[in-house]
DNA sequence: TCAATAAGAGACGCAACGTATCTTAGGAGC
DNA sequence: GCTCCTAAGATACGTTGCGTCTCTTATTGA
């Protein structure tokens, strides 16, 4: 392409490269995902995506990064199970088909490349769908629904690694019966375990 | 290779592949998993693999089923919290990182060929260790640790799901301080829950 | 004994890899 | 405003593995 558009730098290239991984994600998924079409995409050379991102994993880790999290307000339903339930949803439906086999596929790539299971790692725990937990069950407690509970970091964490999980096994969204389930079979009696057996 | 050794065929041919495909596994790991490397390994060629499946998936696939699964007793240790550690234990020690590696590249090829999400679906549903733990929280029951309670589907296969995950995030077996984490704070509690609410 | 079938060898065009080289644009410092 | 110097961008390269194809030859079973 020669000279109509002015050369781009740093910042501002970043972005664009950020942006046409993460269209070409959309696109053609992971596995279908090149180096050479998110050059194109961007309109710039692979050279240039080489000297910033040392492997594919860790450009779509950055592209998953510079995605903006749309933040949403988890409204107070009234009940502890609702809660729950519209918590599930909301993760469930972030976690689509793309999302699923994109972190499949970083999570291939880990294993060769440490740096990038690090990085996978952070993300994954750094989540800040965790908090909400906390707060659905201090507001059930409130509620007199549950005994107040301090909940484990651990048993924060089991909402997302289930939808995922289950995302990734099915190749297809959760439907609401499984959700339910999730909620029902599992979360549920984990927080009133938790809850009328403090420690143990 | 000239004809010093004779020509096989079906059943004999075919086991000679899934073992050269689980030898390469081991070796090199599933990213590093080429058809040509185990045709080479097997002594055949490309083509007969082709003819038999139509991805790399789905022959990692096969060959997974075609390991003979280490049968294992599940003893009673005498409390329900050590048989849980003791089966938490159990498969974490089978689901390495080699393991861990390979579901996560069968994962990622699943999202293209429905065929293999399938196959993918029912090797990890069909699970014999799932039926360990309604026989641990029946022993459990029997010994008045807990009500008696009939543990839902969903809920036996948690553990597996659990481990899989973590030893997919952290691409490093499971360490004994995290599967004590996951049987005291989160599955311990469930199965609690389930027990003294039951339905709901 | 002979035909049908499947094994095995190898060549193919293709796509993307990751690297290396070179030119040129644009920003910083003076 | 001029000049360096850094980084952008283009391109070409060898390599590897893909999946398909064609052709020969061994084996089997009717």
């Amino acid at each position: 392409m020669p000279a109509s558009k002015t050369r781009r730098r740093g910042e501002h290239l970043e972005r664009a490269i950020l942006d046409a991984t993460w269209a070409e994600l959309s696109e053609t998924g992971y596995s279908g995902l090149t180096i050479e079409a998110v050059a194109a995409r961007a309109a710039t050379s692979k050279t240039v995506i080489y000297r910033r991102w040392p492997s594919r994993a860790a450009l779509v880790l950055a592209a998953w990064n510079h995605q903006a999290p749309v933040s949403v307000d988890e409204p107070d339903t009234g009940s502890l199970r609702t809660d729950l339930l519209t918590l599930f949803v909301t993760i469930a439906r972030r976690v689509d088909t793309m999302m699923s086999e994109m972190i499949a596929g970083v999570m291939g790539e880990a294993f060769r490349h440490p740096e990038v299971a690090e990085l996978l790692r952070d993300r994954l725990r750094a989540a800040p769908l965790h908090d909400r937990v906390q707060q659905i069950v201090d507001r059930a407690a409130r509620r007199g629904e549950l005994p107040p509970v301090r909940v484990p970091a651990r048993a924060l964490r089991i909402p997302l690694d289930l939808i995922r999980t289950e995302a990734m096994t099915c190749g297809a969204p959760l439907t609401d019966a499984t959700i339910t389930e999730l909620v029902d079979d599992v979360y549920l009696p984990m927080l009133h375990g938790l809850a009328s057996h403090p420690d143990r």
